[in-house]
DNA sequence: ATTAATGAACAGACAGGTCTGTCTTTATTT
DNA sequence: AAATAAAGACAGACCTGTCTGTTCATTAAT
């Protein structure tokens, strides 16, 4: 197999593995048996775990915002599109293997201390924070740019609730509700 | 030292230690070198360390209902008495030992079909949600029966964005902005 | 064109450490 | 004397990361 192509079946079966079982619960020999790779070539390309984590939070992330902004690109302008936000949340409840935040579920199971993972998740989030900013600046085009970027970490909030609390609770009442409070503080 | 002081003092330094570091990155053996316990002792005490696990959860949601009942109670009735369950957020927030919440730091170390914790963990989250809309009933009187627990569960998701989004982003600005926007949302 | 060399991946043993939970032995307390 | 707790050895499983040696494909050199 190619290099590249490696490291890609890595990624993808480490993420699958971390994302479903857990950054802690889910061991070295279980990832490589699952991707049909070698140890020493899983170490070949990344020099640790830790480092594969990060692989791991890059890769969920990319796909997850290329997801959410072609889906919400797909909404019809005004009020709907942003709101479109948790409509996305709630497909992605029920898919099946929906198991919550990467990054909340990763900051909850590494050492306080280790700050290049810390730094990556909140990267990460800036990323969704500044999408938030783009499609509310761009969906309503009369607010002042001083009050956009106040009216996205809102936005945020209730988007990161209802992730949290609909894998929590396993029902997507969280996301109904999230989204209701949203549409309140969205100008009409 | 006493049966029951034994019990409590494991389930304290576990508790300590379990919320500190995680559930899965802490050993029985560092929670007994910490309470000064031997082992067999503590295996008197609990079947296994998910029976440590529960005690845990339990321990810290008493504390913290106490404590949250105790704090908001002081403040003026009325509005200000709702918005109290955010600045007790935030003097919870400048602890040195903040890190966030137990449950959502739990829910991510264990296995997805652990029903006895996932229980446990709802259980308490529910006693949260039923504290807020007795909180909002007897703030706001007018409010029709119907309306309190929808409001209730709003409250509630702010209120867990606010704590999980403070420890991820290690500042309190989602605290401040949960409160405006709870603010927003409770009848004048 | 044939051979040699290089790079990459595979397989899996191994080291050295961690973990939970059990058990035995010794000490303390009542 | 009986019960309780301490101390810690121990079993058995699992962990990460290293290392040796083999296979195979591609490239370079003759």
């Amino acid at each position: 197999m190619k290099h590249s192509l490696v490291r890609d079946t890595i990624v993808e079966t480490a993420s699958n593995l971390f994302y479903q079982k857990g950054y802690n619960l889910t061991g070295i020999n279980e990832i490589i048996r699952e991707a049909g790779v070698a140890k020493a070539t899983l170490y070949s390309h990344f020099k640790s775990k830790e480092d594969l984590c990060l692989a791991y939070l890059e890769f969920k992330n990319t796909t997850f915002l290329k997801e959410i902004k072609s889906f919400t690109s797909k909404a019809p302008k005004g009020k709907k599109q942003v709101l479109a936000l948790f409509d996305f949340l709630k497909s992605f409840f029920k898919d099946k293997d929906f198991n919550g935040c990467w990054c909340i579920n990763t900051i909850s199971e590494i050492p306080k201390d280790n700050e290049k993972i810390r730094k990556e998740i909140k990267k990460e989030k800036y990323q969704l924070i500044t999408f938030i900013e783009e499609l509310v600046a761009s969906n309503f085009p009369k607010l002042t740019k001083k009050k956009i970027p106040t009216l996205a970490k809102k936005i945020y909030l209730l988007y990161e609730s209802a992730i949290a609390e609909s894998h929590l609770h396993q029902d997507p009442w969280a996301i109904d509700s999230a989204k209701e409070l949203c549409d309140l503080i969205l100008p009409k």
